[in-house]
Formats: C-alpha cells, sequence, structure tokens
DNA sequence: ATATCGATTGACT
DNA sequence: GTCAATCGATATA
C-alpha cells in the first residue's frame, strides 16, 4: 500500500477529490489500528470568506500555512474535534475536511471510542453511524489536539493512497456554513451508503 | 469587556 | 421540526 502522493495537493479542490479512496490508518497507544476509507471532503482555501484561514494566520489555523500532507486539527461547539488534511504549498492557508468515512478494521473499538453500545453490533445502522459526520470520524479514530500539525506520512496517523478508484464522484455545495454558500467544494462518492448527507 | 456564533451532534417535540 | 451542550474565536463597545 502507498502513502499518499503530496503532489496530489498541490491545489485544494483537486486534493479533495483526490482524497476520495484514500485510507486513513490509525495506530492507538494498544497498537490497534484503525482504518477507514475516506468517502466524503471539503476543500476550503486561503480567498474563502469559508475558511479559517480567510483573515489569515494565527496560533490556531497556523498548520494550514505549513507543507502540504499533515494535520489540521480543529476544536468546534465547546465539545467536538475536526480533522482536516493541510493542502497546497507552504505559506498557502488551505486544507481539506474529512467530513466522513467507512470503517473498514478496528471497528469494535470505534465503537467504544464513539461510546455506541454494541448489543446485536454490526448492525449496517450501526455502521452507517460510525464515521459519517466530521466530529463523529475524529472521535471514532481518537483524532484531537495530539494530533495537531502531524505529518500524515508517519504513524499514528496515516493516510494511503486509494487501492481503487472506479467510482462516481458527486461535487455539491458544503455543508453547515452560512459563508460562501454556493462554492461547489464538497465532493462524496455517489454510491457511499457511509457520507453525512446526500 | 461583553455578546454572539460556530466547517456539529444527539436528544427530544 | 427544535434545542442544548460548551468553549474558543470573532464581532461589537
Amino acid at each position: 500500500m502507498k502513502l499518499l502522493d503530496r503532489r496530489a495537493l498541490q491545489d485544494v479542490t483537486n486534493a479533495a477529490r483526490h482524497l476520495l479512496g484514500c485510507e486513513i490508518h490509525r495506530t492507538l497507544a494498544d497498537g490497534t489500528v484503525l482504518r477507514a476509507k475516506i468517502v466524503e471532503t471539503e476543500a476550503y482555501h486561503q480567498k474563502d470568506p469559508a475558511s479559517h484561514t480567510y483573515n489569515g494566520k494565527s496560533a490556531r489555523n497556523q498548520a494550514m500555512f505549513g507543507p502540504a500532507g499533515h494535520a489540521y486539527v480543529y476544536f468546534t461547539y465547546g465539545l467536538h474535534w475536526c480533522f482536516n488534511v493541510t493542502a497546497e504549498a507552504k505559506g498557502n492557508g488551505a486544507g481539506v475536511l474529512i467530513r466522513a468515512a467507512e470503517p473498514l478494521t478496528g471497528i469494535t473499538s470505534m465503537q467504544q471510542n464513539r461510546s455506541l453500545r454494541a448489543p446485536s453490533a454490526q448492525s449496517s445502522k450501526m455502521l452507517y453511524s460510525l464515521c459519517n459526520g466530521p466530529a463523529k470520524l475524529a472521535q471514532a479514530l481518537q483524532i484531537d489536539d495530539s494530533l495537531y500539525g502531524h505529518n500524515l506520512g508517519k504513524p499514528p496517523l496515516q493516510i494511503f493512497e486509494a487501492d481503487n478508484r472506479d467510482f462516481e464522484i458527486v461535487q455539491t455545495t458544503r455543508v453547515g456554513i452560512n459563508k460562501a454558500v454556493n462554492e461547489l467544494a464538497r465532493f462524496y462518492v455517489k454510491s457511499s451508503p457511509f457520507i453525512s448527507k446526500p
């Protein structure tokens, strides 16, 4: 399995498309490896009023001004973490929000991280709701500020190239924002039942 | 200094 | 459909 090619992150919109189908590998302290396939992303560039980088560099967003292929993790609504992959050249504040993923391995651990009861477990409903939103995904994969700025080419959080790109991509407006609402910067795998919203 | 709101989620009417 | 949770960033004074 090949690590994510950073050349694919030079343009944030291309990056958001390219990340679909890629795999996130998260290694926990006890050695458990959680794997999930990205099925939904959103692009945020520096000229975008909806982006955290719109007003320039700050302590909070500085990771997005660094090199591509690192983690930008932010805290929101007083209780949630969200995970982004930094994009574009150093000095350019851009990133891709990872909005949803399809759980592949370590599902029991993800359930525990999400505090979901695991009775007759493995119901498709439970599986679909494990990572079908940015804060859910971060919680399931134990991604928080301890991984701020982390190089995604190294454990304990890595991204690998898609082993298969034979799927249809839908491009639409983003979710949960009040600025630049008409920008078509959200991408998802059309056939996936693991996305946050149709 | 104080007020508002957020790249969200889950519980509830 | 509505709304609380809960805190840091941002807007307003």
